[in-house]
RNA sequence: GGUUGUGUAGCUCAAUUGGAUAGAGCAUCUGACUACGAAUCAGAAGGUUUAAGGUUCGACUCCUUACACGACCA
């Protein structure tokens, strides 16, 4: 289609030459889709050119959409509606974008001439408690993002960086220390992640405690923070593990241990993968010696105190703590070493990173240092910021538990989904696990898309009951399409339809059908600007659309009981583009669709 | 206090990046399964795009100010 729009562009231009005697700037040329209450399907916006011609814009557009008609084959007719000139494409020029389309292999990359080396990092958990609805968002986010920039062309490596030290870490490690009884994932029988997090929830009601008692014994909030035992002894065994005791590194060890046998079963479950893992205890090593090189290069300073600062005020930021006095690391410390070392392994021209936006501050920090530690990395670092998910009760705080948990969310939409797909009663002849597989695919089908349509860099609302519905707007509606496309096709399949009929003795396409071709022929602008704005959401309104626009057509025109035998197989050969176009974009979003349901 | 994001129908979201009468879904109401899958389709109703100015042939979009909510930095 980008063909056809390029003809008219260049049919524009040649028209602005004969009738006018000006040349007009391509650029200037933009082509817009009709809106549907009008006739036609490109529109030429004519109020720019009426200055230089010194002319109305009705009067432009009519001798503009005359000189086309009759010296342009592809403009069948045309209107104008104060500045818009809407152009009407003859069907044979639809059939030829139809058989480009067609003729196009499925996995043919989009090229949009963007970033050919892309490093996605995503999901990057902590390995104290277990997945919940926010790191859902994150992993939905990382993954379609990473696929949409793989549909360019780009070699995407999918990386997880998993924050598996620090004082959070030790605190779990500590309740269980001292109220696990050696309880193991499989002795509780409670998956790994959840374990850890249970022993993280037990160490804040304690830590809690302790500090209600010291207030009571008149110690003021912040000190009892501070001063309360358990606090104490978190911070003790962060520091034993930084000396690599062989007690503390045993129990890490064994409980991050347990918490990847779960993050791997809940990855699994929702359909993600990771390409490459870091460690963060692996990087911060790396990370303070690029503090070093700050120090010697200048660009970093010292404190009377010994802690290492960098002024970014020049760049419209503050001061930033870079080391702590005692030489233990921050967070910025260790992105400094991850950074080096993912470049250092890819080599990448874009590095993106899927981090909530409450850490908008914090990504201009590190790209700032790295520029002034002159690193040739710092430009290509992109932070994917997204909104946080609210609740219809408000906020989700992990503290005051309130957070929904991401295995036990997909359970309940599988669970929606199978409920469902039972009372319609469409699936007999499946096996137990073809069903099983099914309800999951619906399930995962409408959390996903329920997540994903939203413009990532917005908040957004999670209602549970709109999340599980399977109508409208929703991932399960265009996997419907898909199912039920696929049961033409089986059904043309039986008859001998075959869908590679000549398109040359056709003459008038349906107004759906031309809808139809227009809207697959989108497919491309759509991935290269989903690309461009990494933003999955765009995908999924295009699957909507096509999906929508299927139905309208599949209403309004008849395909089996046509007796035009070219007819016939033109409606049936649209069919399997439409399901090449739902099933390859619904991809992109890391959702499957099936051949019934 | 400083920086920054958001504000669109009762609710959840769109709006091709400055273009036409601001569109979908949910909820409400009406109609369509003896032609191919009704998880569908067709239609009704629902809007002073937070407010006030400004730029423009044209503003949800850009600028200024105010208000509301959020995030971050102290």
């Amino acid at each position: 289609m980008q063909q056809l729009e390029q003809n008219l562009k260049t049919a524009l231009g040649a028209a602005f030459q004969n009738v006018f005697g000006t040349e007009v700037p391509a650029a200037q040329l933009v082509l817009q889709p009709t809106r549907k209450d009008f006739a036609g399907s490109f529109t030429l916006v004519t109020f720019p050119f009426t200055k230089s011609l010194g002319k109305g814009p009705e009067q432009i557009g009519q001798a503009v959409g005359e000189w086309l008609v009759a010296n342009e084959p592809a403009v069948k007719g045309f209107n104008v509606v104060k500045g818009f000139l809407n152009l009407e494409i003859a069907d044979a020029q639809w059939l030829a974008v139809f058989e480009q389309l067609r003729q196009l292999p499925a996995d043919a990359p989009v090229a949009t001439g963007g970033p050919q080396n892309v490093v996605v990092e995503y999901s990057s958990p902590n390995t104290n408690k277990p997945l919940h609805l926010g790191h859902l968002r994150n992993n939905f986010l990382g993954y379609s993002v990473a696929e949409i920039l793989k549909a360019t062309g780009a070699t995407v490596t999918k990386a997880n960086l998993v924050n598996d030290r620090g004082i959070h870490i030790c605190k779990s490690m500590l309740a269980y220390q001292q109220y696990g009884h050696g309880e193991t994932p499989q002795s509780a029988g409670i998956k790994g992640d959840h374990l850890a997090g249970k022993y993280y929830v037990l160490f804040e009601k304690h830590y809690r405690e302790q500090i209600k008692q010291l207030e009571a014994e008149g110690v003021a909030t912040d000190v009892a923070k501070r001063k309360a035992p358990m606090m104490l002894e978190a911070q003790d065994m962060l520091l034993k593990w930084e000396a690599n005791d062989e007690e503390v590194v045993g129990l890490w060890k064994q409980m991050n241990g347990w918490v990847y046998e779960g993050f791997d079963e809940t990855y699994k479950n929702i359909g993600v993968d990771f390409d490459k893992f870091y460690y963060e205890s692996q990087t911060y090593l790396l990370g303070k010696e690029r503090v070093e090189e700050g120090l010697q290069k200048g660009v970093f300073f010292k404190k009377e105190d010994g802690s290492v600062w960098v002024d970014l005020q020049a760049e419209g930021l503050d001061e930033k703590l870079l080391l702590r006095a005692d030489g233990t690391s921050v967070y910025i410390t260790q992105d400094l070493g991850t950074a080096e070392l993912k470049y250092q392994d890819f080599h990448y021209d874009l590095s993106v990173y899927v981090i909530a936006d409450e850490q908008n501050y914090h990504m201009q920090v590190l790209k700032a240092v790295l520029a002034k530690l002159g690193k040739p990395y710092a430009d290509a670092i992109y932070h994917l910021s997204y909104g946080m998910v609210d609740l219809p009760s408000g906020k989700m705080k992990s503290r005051e538990g309130t957070v929904v948990d991401a295995d036990e969310l997909v359970r309940e939409v599988v669970e929606a989904a199978k409920q469902a797909t039972l009372e319609k009663g469409k699936i007999e002849g499946l096996s137990e696990e073809e069903a099983a597989q099914l309800f999951h695919m619906l399930g995962l089908g409408a959390l996903k898309y329920y997540l994903l349509k939203v413009d990532p860099k917005k908040r957004m609302l999670f209602n549970p009951e709109e999340s599980v519905s399977l109508e409208g707007h929703t991932g399960p509606f265009i996997q419907y399409s898909h199912a039920r496309i696929s049961s033409i096709l089986r059904k043309a399949a039986e008859q001998g339809v075959g869908v590679d009929a000549s398109l040359t003795s056709l003459s008038e396409l349906h107004d759906t059908e031309r809808e139809m071709i227009q809207e697959l022929g989108r497919y491309a602008a759509v991935v290269a600007e989903a690309a461009r704005a990494q933003s999955p959401a765009l995908v999924a309104q295009y699957a909507y659309d096509v999906a929508k626009a299927y139905n309208r057509f599949y209403t309004e025109v008849p395909i089996f009981i046509e007796p035009d035998a070219a007819k016939k197989a033109f409606r049936v050969a649209l069919s399997a583009q439409t399901a090449r176009a739902i099933k390859n974009s619904m991809g992109l979003l890391g959702i499957q669709v099936p051949e019934r349901m």
